[in-house]
DNA sequence: GTGGTCTAGACCACC
DNA sequence: GTGGTCTAGACCACG
């Protein structure tokens, strides 16, 4: 379902929580559907249940999942996910665009680059590669 | 000359590298100026000097600062530091993106925001600092 | 595992780093292999575990290892570990072949030295170890 | 006469003792020429006169200068200063043919690499070449 | 006085 | 248990 990056300097837990959400946000896990159980997931992953278990609950906290006592976790609204989600870029970039102005980058440098990088996800085997080096 | 907020969770000698970075970036440090020395700053932000040694020596790294033993630290060449941020704001502008767009944010969105953010930089000169979840 | 040299005037953490390198270029600590942990490498050599800590960043910064907290450290992939290892030797060569022209040695003689040395390496057994100036 | 890097992490002494032979390897310091006393180097460089005494001490140890009371000090014999350098050359060849061994680096590889080097010294845009005053 | 290294001992986050 | 951060105090090389 998820792969672990033993190399990534993230605790483990936080990239669970990090995958997962992109399950949501890219609706493969769909809303009300139901997670793997802490266990059953630990084991898929061979990682400590603890860590899987801190792991819903931060994704709980976030307002991903919604958990019910004996039964299981289980995806949120998609609308809330979303919603939630757009947040998180728009004050991203505000930080962003922060550095940018301190760093002397203009607006139309700024802008172009936006323009150039919408679109560009994945496929990384042909174009041009990396453009800002 | 900087502040350091405790309740931020992340480790002082990065918020020390942070902030200084911070200051050369905006010329409040200029080129070949010396630094406090490592003594002098701990004493002032009060804590360890080995703390502000781990820092110098992360912005020498970073190509930020030059050290010279029984003389001092000085800030490096403008033009490599204002490249190196360009750099680094292009590089987090291209995640971002990709973000943004796996969260159903259009391009026009995008770029609206962008516009609306640029020279919008608010003075926090009222009491408040910067705030971390 | 490997052995301090208190005569050597660099610092105790850059001769651990060295060796361990050593160590996994030579193929001893293979690829994905466990490190010793901080706190046991450093009671076997009986130096502080804040020494040992600063080699392993170093070696992480370096490439040849990779740190999980709560778990360990870890070799890293081997072509990296040897290609860093060749550019360098190339990068030391270039600088030396600058001296020995600098020093009147000709391309001959410095080829011919080359011969000789290659395969040479005496297996030092006997007693005695690394000597320094 | 020289100059010293300030940004160069190695002591300002060594520098000086570095710059200083490869003056005289390169015969623009004469076999017997007097060299500039102590403290009018140490004006001319603006460093401390200390710093510069240290250095000499260092070249007349390494057999590059002699030094005589009450008069001053005095390039050593040519021949002297080039066999010294030769050696030093073929130590250190020594030391990084084991490294590119261990490296995996082939002898043909290694000489490749040599023919390509010999003579591809770039010059240093210098101006003017002071001779001793 | 300056940067750089090291020790001893502590606490934290993570697994 | 592991790695990562921090403190307090010390010594060294350098200028």
């Amino acid at each position: 379902m998820i792969l672990i990056d033993y190399r990534d300097r993230r605790p483990i837990y936080e990239q669970v929580v990090e995958k997962m959400a992109d399950l949501m946000i890219r609706g493969i896990l769909p809303q009300d559907s139901q997670l793997p159980s802490v266990r059953n997931l630990a084991t898929d992953l061979a990682i400590n249940p603890n860590t899987i278990q801190r792991a819903y609950v931060e994704l709980e906290r976030q307002g991903y999942i919604y958990s019910v006592k004996g039964k299981g976790s289980y995806v949120a609204e998609n609308h809330k996910i979303r919603e939630k989600n757009r947040q998180e870029v728009f004050k991203s970039l505000e930080v962003l665009v922060e550095k940018a102005e301190a760093a002397g980058v203009t607006m139309l440098e700024f802008q172009e680059a936006v323009i150039q990088m919408y679109g560009k996800k994945k496929k990384p085997e042909e174009g041009g590669g990396k453009q800002h080096d």
